[in-house]
RNA sequence: UGGGGCGUCGCCAAGCGGUAAGGCAGCGGAUUUUGAUUCCGCCAUACGGAGGUUCGAUCCCUCCCGCCCCAG
C-alpha cells in the first residue's frame, strides 16, 4: 500500500519532525472512525513508528452498535482491524472512570445549573489532551496525533512553539472544539487532517483499503445514544425533572415545563406554548426552575464573560480592547468582536451582537475568517448581556 | 329565557354562496463531533348540532346547544 508523493510531503510536513520518520515514535488516538483511521494508517505508510491507542469511554459491555458513535463497541473493534491491518501496535485503555468523572459528570452538573454543556471540549481538555497525551509521553513518543480537522504549523521562531489555524476544509473545522488546549498540549499535538479536504481523506481511505472507509462520520454526543441526552441526566439524577413555570419576558406565565435540563437558551422547539410568533428560550433559571421564553429578537446580546480562559495569542491582554473574531457556537462562523481583560475577567465584545449566546458554551477566538485563521484560545461563556 | 355578539385544526385566525389562507404548537426529515438554531416536508373531506333555501352553503333562513357582553 502506498500514497502519492503529495500526500506523503503533506504528512510529514504536519508532522514536523524532520530526519527519519522511522525513529519517531508517534502515537494515534484512534477512535474507530474514518478520520483517525486514516491518520494512523498514512503515517505507518510514511514510515512512523506508531502505536494506535483507542480509549474505552462509557458503555462497557453494552451492545453499542448504533452508527455515529466512537469510543466504544463496535468502534473499538474497528480501530483494532485498521491497526492490524497496517501491523500497528493497539492498545485499548479503559478511561471508562475518568471519562465519566470528567466529562459526564460536568455534563450533568451543567445542566442541572442551567446551562448548556459542551462535552467534546471537556473530553479533549481532560481525557485525550491530559491523560492520554501523558500516557503517549511515557511511551517516549514524539507526538500524540489525532484525526481532528485542524491545522497546527511550527512558530518557526526557534521557540520550539506551535500555533493552530482553522482547516483548509472549513466544513469540517474542529478548532471550536480545541480552544482549550493549552499551548504545552499544542506542542505536542499534530493534526495530519488539517490540510486535507475530508472527501480526500474519504479518498485515502478508499485507496488504503481501510475497513472504515464508508463508515458514516459521527455526530451527536458520543454517549447519548438516540439524541436524547436528558435520558442520560435523568438516568444518573432521576431528581433532575423538577418542573417549573414558562414564564415571558413580559411577566405572563404561559404554562408548566418537566425540568430544566431540557432547555437551552435560543430553543425554540418543545416549548408547547402556541403564541402570535414563535418564542424561544431567552433564559434558563436554575435556583427558580423557571424557563424565560421570549422574541427572537429578546435573544441578541453583545457582550460574554469568560471562565476558564486559554489565550494561545501572542500579544498580551490587558484593558485596552483588541480586535479578534469570535465564535460563539460551532456552525457559525467567526465575527467581529473585541476583547479585553479587566478585574473581571476576560470580557468578549461582539459588536453586531448574536443571538442565543449560552452560558457553559463555548466562545472561541480568532485572528480572521475563514481558512488558515489562527486559533487564539477562547473560554466557557460563563454569562452574556446586552451592551450597556 | 329582554337585547346584542360569537362558536372554523391542540391554540390564534382568514373566509362572507362555488367547493377550507396563514401563524403558533406538534410530528417527520435535512444540516451539525455539543446543546441549539436554520431549512424542507406533513398536519381540518371539515367549518357547534339538526333542518331548510339553492345547481351548489362554513358563508342565507329556522330551531336547538354552548360561551360572552349589556340590561334586569
Amino acid at each position: 500500500m502506498k500514497l502519492d508523493n503529495a500526500v506523503l510531503d503533506a504528512v510529514h510536513a504536519a508532522m514536523g519532525l524532520g530526519g527519519d520518520p522511522g525513529e519517531h515514535r508517534v502515537v494515534v488516538a484512534m477512535s474507530g472512525g474514518v478520520d483517525s483511521s486514516v491518520v494512523a494508517a498514512m503515517l505507518k505508510v510514511a514510515g512512523y513508528d506508531v502505536v494506535g491507542i483507542t480509549l474505552q469511554l462509557y458503555d462497557h459491555g453494552e451492545a453499542l452498535r448504533r452508527k455515529g458513535a466512537c469510543c466504544a463497541g463496535q468502534d473499538i473493534h474497528d480501530a483494532r482491524r485498521v491497526a492490524a491491518a497496517f501491523d500497528i501496535p493497539h492498545y485499548v485503555l479503559d478511561f471508562e472512570s475518568r471519562f465519566k468523572d470528567a466529562v459526564i459528570n460536568d455534563f450533568v452538573a451543567g445542566y442541572l445549573a442551567g446551562e448548556t454543556p459542551i462535552p467534546c471540549v471537556k473530553c479533549n481538555q481532560t481525557v485525550k489532551f491530559a491523560d492520554l497525551l501523558q500516557r503517549a509521553k511515557d511511551l517516549d513518543a514524539a507526538a500524540l496525533v489525532t484525526g481532528h480537522y485542524i491545522e497546527s504549523r511550527a512558530r518557526g521562531d526557534g521557540s520550539g512553539h506551535r500555533d493552530l489555524f482553522t482547516p483548509a476544509d472549513m466544513a469540517r473545522d474542529q478548532s471550536y472544539f480545541l480552544f482549550a488546549t493549552t499551548q504545552e498540549q499544542v506542542d505536542f499535538l499534530r493534526f495530519p487532517l488539517g490540510a486535507l479536504p475530508k472527501a480526500e481523506t474519504r479518498r485515502i481511505a478508499g485507496e488504503l483499503g481501510l475497513v472504515v472507509a464508508d463508515k458514516p462520520d459521527s455526530q451527536d454526543i458520543c454517549f447519548v445514544p438516540q439524541g436524547r441526552y436528558a435520558d442520560v441526566i435523568l438516568r444518573l439524577r432521576p431528581d433532575a425533572a423538577e418542573p417549573g413555570d414558562i414564564l415571558h419576558l413580559d411577566g405572563r406565565v404561559l404554562g408548566r415545563h418537566e425540568g430544566i435540563i431540557h432547555y437551552t437558551i435560543g430553543q425554540r422547539r418543545g416549548l408547547g406554548i402556541a403564541e402570535a410568533e414563535p418564542l424561544y428560550v431567552v433564559k434558563v433559571n436554575a435556583a427558580t426552575k423557571q424557563v424565560v421564553v421570549g422574541p427572537r429578537e429578546a435573544l441578541k446580546q453583545s457582550d460574554i464573560r469568560l471562565a476558564n480562559f486559554n489565550w494561545l495569542g501572542q500579544k498580551a491582554l490587558n484593558e485596552k480592547a483588541q480586535p479578534v473574531f469570535a465564535k460563539i457556537r460551532s456552525t457559525r462562523p467567526p465575527v467581529e468582536a473585541a476583547l479585553r481583560k479587566g478585574p473581571e475577567g476576560s470580557i468578549v465584545t461582539i459588536l453586531e451582537g448574536e443571538y442565543g449566546i449560552s452560558p457553559g458554551q463555548a466562545c472561541v477566538l480568532y485572528d480572521g475568517q475563514g481558512p488558515g485563521a489562527r486559533v487564539l484560545g477562547g473560554g466557557f461563556i460563563a454569562s452574556a448581556a446586552n451592551q450597556g
